[in-house]
DNA sequence: ATGCCCGTCTAAGACGGA
Protein backbone atom coordinates (compact mmCIF):
# COMPACT_ATOMS: atom_id res chain seq x y z
CA UNK A 1 0.00 0.00 0.00
CA UNK A 2 1.58 3.26 -1.08
CA UNK A 3 0.70 6.26 1.26
CA UNK A 4 1.93 9.72 -0.01
CA UNK A 5 2.69 13.31 1.26
CA UNK A 6 3.15 16.25 -1.09
CA UNK A 7 2.74 19.70 -0.30
CA UNK A 8 1.05 20.91 -3.61
CA UNK A 9 1.42 24.97 -3.09
CA UNK A 10 -2.36 25.40 -4.93
CA UNK A 11 -4.29 23.08 -6.21
CA UNK A 12 -6.01 25.33 -8.73
CA UNK A 13 -2.37 26.28 -10.00
CA UNK A 14 -1.29 22.80 -9.54
CA UNK A 15 -4.34 20.70 -11.00
CA UNK A 16 -2.46 19.40 -13.86
CA UNK A 17 0.35 18.16 -12.14
CA UNK A 18 -1.71 16.66 -9.16
CA UNK A 19 -3.53 14.54 -11.84
CA UNK A 20 -1.04 13.64 -13.83
CA UNK A 21 0.89 12.70 -10.88
CA UNK A 22 -2.33 10.55 -9.70
CA UNK A 23 -2.04 8.29 -12.30
CA UNK A 24 1.94 8.10 -12.90
CA UNK A 25 2.76 7.48 -9.12
CA UNK A 26 -1.31 5.72 -8.52
CA UNK A 27 -0.41 6.34 -4.18
CA UNK A 28 -3.61 4.37 -2.42
CA UNK A 29 -3.18 7.28 0.14
CA UNK A 30 -2.41 10.59 -0.83
CA UNK A 31 -1.50 13.44 2.00
CA UNK A 32 -1.87 17.18 0.56
CA UNK A 33 -1.00 19.80 1.85
CA UNK A 34 -1.55 24.31 1.15
CA UNK A 35 -4.44 23.37 -0.86
CA UNK A 36 -5.14 26.81 -0.49
CA UNK A 37 -8.70 26.12 -1.30
CA UNK A 38 -11.92 26.34 0.55
CA UNK A 39 -13.84 23.12 0.41
CA UNK A 40 -16.61 24.04 -1.68
CA UNK A 41 -13.79 24.99 -4.67
CA UNK A 42 -11.75 22.10 -4.58
CA UNK A 43 -12.01 20.31 -8.01
CA UNK A 44 -12.52 16.92 -6.53
CA UNK A 45 -14.46 15.32 -9.91
CA UNK A 46 -11.13 15.24 -11.88
CA UNK A 47 -10.06 13.54 -8.87
CA UNK A 48 -12.62 11.11 -8.09
CA UNK A 49 -12.68 10.30 -12.02
CA UNK A 50 -9.05 8.48 -11.20
CA UNK A 51 -10.99 6.91 -8.63
CA UNK A 52 -10.60 8.19 -5.55
CA UNK A 53 -11.97 9.22 -2.65
CA UNK A 54 -11.78 12.97 -1.19
CA UNK A 55 -11.83 14.30 2.23
CA UNK A 56 -10.65 18.52 2.58
CA UNK A 57 -9.77 20.91 5.40
CA UNK A 58 -9.69 24.09 3.67
CA UNK A 59 -10.20 27.61 3.91
CA UNK A 60 -9.73 30.61 2.02
CA UNK A 61 -6.61 31.60 0.29
CA UNK A 62 -3.65 29.60 1.93
CA UNK A 63 -3.09 26.62 4.25
CA UNK A 64 -5.31 24.05 3.78
CA UNK A 65 -5.22 19.67 3.78
CA UNK A 66 -6.78 16.84 2.37
CA UNK A 67 -6.70 12.92 1.65
CA UNK A 68 -6.88 11.50 -1.10
CA UNK A 69 -8.24 7.48 -0.99
CA UNK A 70 -8.36 4.30 -3.18
CA UNK A 71 -10.05 3.10 -0.06
CA UNK A 72 -13.35 4.26 1.42
CA UNK A 73 -12.87 6.65 4.76
CA UNK A 74 -14.42 5.01 7.62
CA UNK A 75 -13.84 7.79 9.45
CA UNK A 76 -12.01 11.57 8.63
CA UNK A 77 -11.45 13.74 11.66
CA UNK A 78 -10.85 17.60 11.04
CA UNK A 79 -8.19 20.09 12.83
CA UNK A 80 -5.96 19.19 15.39
CA UNK A 81 -7.54 19.57 18.96
CA UNK A 82 -5.96 21.38 22.18
CA UNK A 83 -6.60 25.23 20.51
CA UNK A 84 -10.42 26.12 19.94
CA UNK A 85 -9.91 29.82 19.14
CA UNK A 86 -7.38 28.13 16.44
CA UNK A 87 -8.82 28.90 12.50
CA UNK A 88 -5.86 27.87 10.59
CA UNK A 89 -6.89 24.68 8.65
CA UNK A 90 -3.58 22.01 9.37
CA UNK A 91 -4.87 18.88 10.36
CA UNK A 92 -7.04 15.91 8.91
CA UNK A 93 -6.71 11.91 9.74
CA UNK A 94 -8.78 9.61 8.08
CA UNK A 95 -9.36 5.99 9.14
CA UNK A 96 -9.05 2.87 6.73
CA UNK A 97 -9.82 -0.84 7.23
CA UNK A 98 -7.17 -3.09 6.11
CA UNK A 99 -5.66 -7.19 6.88
CA UNK A 100 -4.34 -5.80 9.67
CA UNK A 101 -7.06 -3.88 11.06
CA UNK A 102 -7.61 0.00 11.23
CA UNK A 103 -5.23 2.41 9.40
CA UNK A 104 -5.02 5.95 10.33
CA UNK A 105 -3.10 8.27 8.22
CA UNK A 106 -2.79 12.08 8.94
CA UNK A 107 -1.99 15.09 6.28
CA UNK A 108 -0.30 17.45 8.80
CA UNK A 109 0.51 21.02 7.35
CA UNK A 110 3.05 22.27 10.49
CA UNK A 111 3.18 26.35 10.57
CA UNK A 112 6.57 27.93 9.25
CA UNK A 113 7.08 30.15 12.52
CA UNK A 114 9.22 32.68 10.66
CA UNK A 115 10.02 35.66 11.83
CA UNK A 116 11.23 34.21 14.88
CA UNK A 117 10.64 36.95 17.04
CA UNK A 118 6.62 37.34 15.67
CA UNK A 119 3.79 35.46 17.45
CA UNK A 120 3.94 32.92 14.64
CA UNK A 121 6.85 31.40 16.30
CA UNK A 122 5.16 30.34 19.40
CA UNK A 123 2.53 29.26 17.60
CA UNK A 124 4.24 27.21 15.44
CA UNK A 125 6.14 25.73 18.91
CA UNK A 126 2.50 25.62 20.30
CA UNK A 127 1.20 23.60 17.59
CA UNK A 128 3.84 20.81 18.00
CA UNK A 129 2.88 20.85 21.61
CA UNK A 130 -0.76 20.12 20.62
CA UNK A 131 0.61 17.16 17.72
CA UNK A 132 2.63 15.54 20.66
CA UNK A 133 -0.67 15.58 23.09
CA UNK A 134 -2.79 13.88 20.45
CA UNK A 135 -0.08 11.20 19.34
CA UNK A 136 0.25 10.30 22.96
CA UNK A 137 -3.52 9.48 22.60
CA UNK A 138 -3.26 8.17 19.55
CA UNK A 139 -0.14 5.90 20.56
CA UNK A 140 -2.16 4.15 23.20
CA UNK A 141 -4.07 2.73 20.40
CA UNK A 142 -1.73 0.37 19.58
CA UNK A 143 -2.43 0.80 15.73
CA UNK A 144 -0.45 1.66 12.17
CA UNK A 145 -0.73 5.27 12.47
CA UNK A 146 1.31 7.46 9.72
CA UNK A 147 1.78 11.62 9.93
CA UNK A 148 2.49 12.68 6.98
CA UNK A 149 2.97 16.10 5.88
CA UNK A 150 5.09 19.57 5.79
CA UNK A 151 6.56 19.69 9.12
CA UNK A 152 8.72 22.86 8.24
CA UNK A 153 11.24 21.33 9.99
CA UNK A 154 14.76 20.36 9.28
CA UNK A 155 15.66 17.45 11.62
CA UNK A 156 19.50 17.55 10.98
CA UNK A 157 22.31 19.48 9.08
CA UNK A 158 22.77 16.65 6.62
CA UNK A 159 19.21 17.47 5.90
CA UNK A 160 20.12 20.45 3.88
CA UNK A 161 22.36 21.98 1.42
CA UNK A 162 23.27 24.74 3.38
CA UNK A 163 22.99 24.07 6.51
CA UNK A 164 24.42 27.28 7.69
CA UNK A 165 21.85 29.35 5.82
CA UNK A 166 19.37 28.56 8.46
CA UNK A 167 20.59 28.84 11.49
CA UNK A 168 18.40 30.93 13.55
CA UNK A 169 15.57 30.16 10.80
CA UNK A 170 12.13 29.10 12.43
CA UNK A 171 12.85 25.54 10.13
CA UNK A 172 15.80 25.20 11.83
CA UNK A 173 15.97 26.40 15.25
CA UNK A 174 16.83 24.29 18.27
CA UNK A 175 12.82 24.46 19.83
CA UNK A 176 11.81 23.38 16.31
CA UNK A 177 14.54 20.55 16.18
CA UNK A 178 13.76 19.38 19.58
CA UNK A 179 10.10 18.83 19.53
CA UNK A 180 10.72 17.06 15.72
CA UNK A 181 12.96 14.66 17.96
CA UNK A 182 10.51 14.13 20.75
CA UNK A 183 7.65 12.77 18.50
CA UNK A 184 11.12 10.05 18.07
CA UNK A 185 11.24 9.91 21.42
CA UNK A 186 7.35 9.15 21.41
CA UNK A 187 8.00 6.09 19.62
CA UNK A 188 7.42 7.37 16.02
CA UNK A 189 9.96 6.32 13.09
CA UNK A 190 11.16 9.32 10.83
CA UNK A 191 10.33 6.94 7.35
CA UNK A 192 12.90 7.58 5.34
CA UNK A 193 15.96 7.90 7.09
CA UNK A 194 14.64 4.38 8.46
CA UNK A 195 15.47 3.55 4.77
CA UNK A 196 18.04 5.99 3.84
CA UNK A 197 20.61 7.23 5.78
CA UNK A 198 22.56 9.62 2.59
CA UNK A 199 23.34 13.13 2.58
CA UNK A 200 21.58 15.12 0.15
CA UNK A 201 18.28 13.87 0.01
CA UNK A 202 15.91 17.01 -0.16
CA UNK A 203 11.89 17.91 -0.76
CA UNK A 204 11.88 21.55 -0.70
CA UNK A 205 13.79 23.69 -3.43
CA UNK A 206 12.92 27.95 -3.43
CA UNK A 207 11.52 29.09 -6.40
CA UNK A 208 13.99 32.11 -6.03
CA UNK A 209 17.51 32.56 -6.36
CA UNK A 210 17.52 29.07 -8.61
CA UNK A 211 17.29 27.14 -5.94
CA UNK A 212 16.27 23.82 -7.88
CA UNK A 213 19.25 24.81 -10.45
CA UNK A 214 21.76 24.24 -7.55
CA UNK A 215 20.29 21.36 -5.90
CA UNK A 216 20.08 24.27 -2.74
CA UNK A 217 16.99 22.22 -1.20
CA UNK A 218 16.24 21.08 2.36
CA UNK A 219 13.98 18.29 3.79
CA UNK A 220 10.97 19.55 5.73
CA UNK A 221 8.70 16.75 4.24
CA UNK A 222 8.20 14.00 6.31
CA UNK A 223 6.54 10.35 7.28
CA UNK A 224 6.11 9.57 10.84
CA UNK A 225 4.92 5.99 11.35
CA UNK A 226 4.00 4.84 14.85
CA UNK A 227 5.50 1.37 16.05
CA UNK A 228 2.93 -0.51 13.74
CA UNK A 229 3.12 1.21 11.26
CA UNK A 230 6.85 0.76 11.32
CA UNK A 231 6.57 -2.81 11.52
CA UNK A 232 5.08 -2.67 8.18
CA UNK A 233 7.40 -0.38 6.49
CA UNK A 234 8.79 -0.87 2.85
CA UNK A 235 10.34 0.91 0.57
CA UNK A 236 10.24 5.32 0.59
CA UNK A 237 10.93 7.66 -2.78
CA UNK A 238 11.38 10.80 -3.10
CA UNK A 239 9.33 11.95 -6.23
CA UNK A 240 12.62 14.16 -7.27
CA UNK A 241 11.74 14.74 -10.69
CA UNK A 242 8.21 16.30 -10.31
CA UNK A 243 10.31 19.60 -9.48
CA UNK A 244 11.91 19.88 -13.27
CA UNK A 245 8.17 20.05 -14.68
CA UNK A 246 5.77 22.57 -15.88
CA UNK A 247 4.43 25.11 -13.22
CA UNK A 248 6.25 22.53 -10.40
CA UNK A 249 5.52 22.79 -6.97
CA UNK A 250 8.21 23.98 -4.81
CA UNK A 251 7.82 20.67 -2.68
CA UNK A 252 8.02 16.86 -4.47
CA UNK A 253 5.98 13.87 -3.72
CA UNK A 254 8.01 11.47 -0.90
CA UNK A 255 6.10 7.89 -1.45
CA UNK A 256 6.25 5.29 1.35
CA UNK A 257 4.79 1.44 0.63
CA UNK A 258 3.44 0.18 3.31
CA UNK A 259 3.39 -3.98 3.56
CA UNK A 260 -0.27 -3.62 4.11
CA UNK A 261 -3.51 -3.75 1.99
CA UNK A 262 -6.93 -2.81 2.04
CA UNK A 263 -9.85 -4.86 3.83
C1' DA B 1 22.07 43.37 3.49
C1' DT B 2 17.93 42.65 0.66
C1' DG B 3 15.33 40.47 -2.72
C1' DC B 4 15.06 37.11 -5.99
C1' DC B 5 9.70 33.62 -7.22
C1' DC B 6 5.11 32.00 -6.86
C1' DG B 7 -0.20 31.51 -5.64
C1' DT B 8 -4.34 33.74 -4.00
C1' DC B 9 -7.54 37.32 -3.78
C1' DT B 10 -9.06 40.70 -6.45
C1' DA B 11 -8.47 43.98 -9.62
C1' DA B 12 -2.37 46.70 -8.64
C1' DG B 13 -0.64 45.27 -4.96
C1' DA B 14 -0.73 43.07 -0.32
C1' DC B 15 0.03 38.86 2.00
C1' DG B 16 1.87 34.37 2.88
C1' DG B 17 5.21 31.23 2.00
C1' DA B 18 10.33 28.96 3.45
Amino acid sequence: MKIATWNINGVKARIDNLLHWLEESSPDIACLQEIKSVDELFPREPIEALGYHVETHGQKGFNGVALLSKMRFDEVNRGLPGDDGDEQARFIEGVFSTDRGALRVVSLYLPNGNPVDSEKFPYKLGWMERLEKWSVERLKLEEPLVLAGDYNVIPEPEDAKNPDAWVGDALFRPESRQAFRRLGALGFTDALRAVNQDDGIYTFWDYQAGAWQKNNGIRIDHLMLSPEAADHLGSVTVEKHTRGWEKPSDHVPVVLDLKLRSA
